[in-house]
DNA sequence: TCTGGGGTCCTAGGACCC
DNA sequence: TCTGGGGTCCTAGGACCC
């Protein structure tokens, strides 16, 4: 918690619905729904007219339709204006502060205090009120509520008492004015489970929250959870505001309309998943070193599977052979309503130019990366996948990172000049055909 | 027409190493 | 011949968020 008001925190009315308002005048003033549109669909936003029907984020597309008065526009999504017109705001906000942290397409923090303004309450008020109509006239009229305190969850509880259309400042020591008499719910992190636990004990408010020991919020619901929200209930969060947060984890999942029986038509889809995942992982210049596969069944229990290899990959047969394998070892009697692929234990790797004159130096990046020698050259070279046949190797192009006798090391070319995935092979010859295969192994 | 899709963080147990 | 802890990595599941 700071001395003064410095987190501001913007969340826009709902985003997508009113993108599509403004795009289409005629949905202007009446219930418009985003999200899946078929069977098994959900509500990913709202319009405040359909909410006043009891339409909600997550709820079945069935419920929001069977609570929507007829001529409800029920809408697919155009992700594609959603990102546009959030890039529009997201600069804005940047033209306010170099330390903004967008925490999704419709939200973000904003560091007042690097961003050099007045802190006072009058000054934010003022600023908050620029940012407004400066970000209505810009999007071409999406509206969004803005909170501003001493925290990130004070900033971010306020923009959310005051929506939609918000604006909230809370002055630096009325946070717990502020806080005690909201429900526990409404704190983030407090979700149904949580909820649940605290309300079995008595506490719904955060006063409530506030009158018990570290120890009873602990052993209630864990370690990390109960002393947050000891803190929380303190107001004492002193979480920086972060830009350009790495990702951890990339995964793509599907829904099917009718649950999935037949092994080929899974494999395939795994196929098409992974497909996904690599796509981005190689956009982003990144490899991972975990595979997981999600599995959600007819009856909507869920289970994941997991292997970790010695090597990051960033290559399509490798995430689909590994997604394929952990299929194998699952029971999918009754059929399978959701399949999930994705990859983690990313590695960040320097992106740079290829053929750039003066290459990134790539010793310091990690430690066993010390050891290794410029690359010699970039080649076609047969590219093996762990986990995949021999017979099914592929010609593939790499950097070349010292060839020895028998043995030449071998590094994905991508956007990067640092460590990707290695692939070894034994072999006098760099230039193999696949159809004639050296003694393979994978190897650091 | 019950329950999307993309993430993050935490917990807990077992393996393994020192 | 009994019995340590601590640390890290991996796996599986769960809560939560937008």
């Amino acid at each position: 918690m700071r001395s003064e008001a410095s987190v501001l925190h913007l969340d826009l009315d709902a985003f997508f619905a009113a993108v599509e308002q403004r795009d289409k005048p005629s949905l202007r003033g009446k219930p418009v729904v985003v999200g899946g549109t078929g069977g098994r669909g959900v509500v990913a936003t709202a319009s405040y007219e359909a909410r006043a029907y009891g339409a909600r984020s997550a709820m079945s597309s069935g419920e929001a339709r069977r609570r929507c008065p007829p001529g409800t526009a029920f809408l697919g999504g155009r992700f594609a204006a959603y990102s546009l017109t959030s890039r529009v705001v997201m600069d804005l906000l940047r033209e306010l502060s170099p330390l903004v942290e967008q925490v999704s397409v419709d939200e973000a923090y904003v560091d007042l205090a690097a961003g050099g303004h007045a802190l006072d309450v009058e000054s934010l008020t003022a600023l908050a009120h620029d940012l407004k109509e400066r970000l209505h006239t810009a999007t071409g009229g999406v509206r969004g509520s803005v909170g501003i305190a001493s925290s990130k969850t004070l900033a971010k509880i306020g923009s959310e008492l005051d929506k939609p259309d918000g604006l909230l400042v809370i002055p630096a020591g009325s946070e717990l004015d502020v806080l005690h008499p909201l429900p526990v719910r409404s704190l983030p992190g407090v979700g149904p489970a949580t909820g649940d636990r605290l309300s079995s004990v008595g506490v719904r408010t955060v006063a409530d929250l506030h009158e018990r020991s570290l120890t009873d919020l602990v052993t209630l619901v864990g370690q990390a959870h109960g002393s947050g929200l000891y803190r929380l209930a303190r107001a004492d969060d002193d979480r920086p505001v972060v830009p350009d947060r790495e990702a951890k984890s990339v995964s793509a999942e599907r829904t099917y309309a009718t649950d999935l029986t037949d092994l080929a038509t899974l494999e395939h889809e795994i196929g098409s998943l992974a497909q996904r995942v690599v796509t981005r992982l190689q956009k982003d210049g990144t490899a991972g070193r975990t595979v997981t596969l999600k599995f959600r069944r007819y009856d909507f229990t869920t289970l994941t599977r997991s292997q970790t290899l010695t090597q990051p990959f960033d290559d399509v047969r490798t995430v689909a052979d590994v997604a394929r394998r952990l299929l194998a070892g699952i029971d999918r009697t009754g059929g399978v309503r959701l399949l999930g692929v994705g990859v983690s234990g990313l590695a960040t790797y320097v992106q740079g130019d290829l053929f750039a004159e003066d290459p990134e130096p790539v010793a310091d990046l990690e430690e066993d990366i010390d050891a290794v020698p410029e690359p010699e050259a970039v080649r076609a070279v047969p590219v093996w996948h762990p986990g995949q046949d021999v017979e099914h190797a592929e010609m593939g192009r790499g950097w070349v990172w010292g060839s020895g006798l028998n043995r030449v090391t071998v590094r994905f070319e991508g956007p990067r000049t640092a460590p990707g995935p290695v692939r070894t092979y034994a072999g006098d010859d760099p230039d193999l055909s696949p159809a004639d295969p050296p003694d393979w192994r994978s190897d650091g």
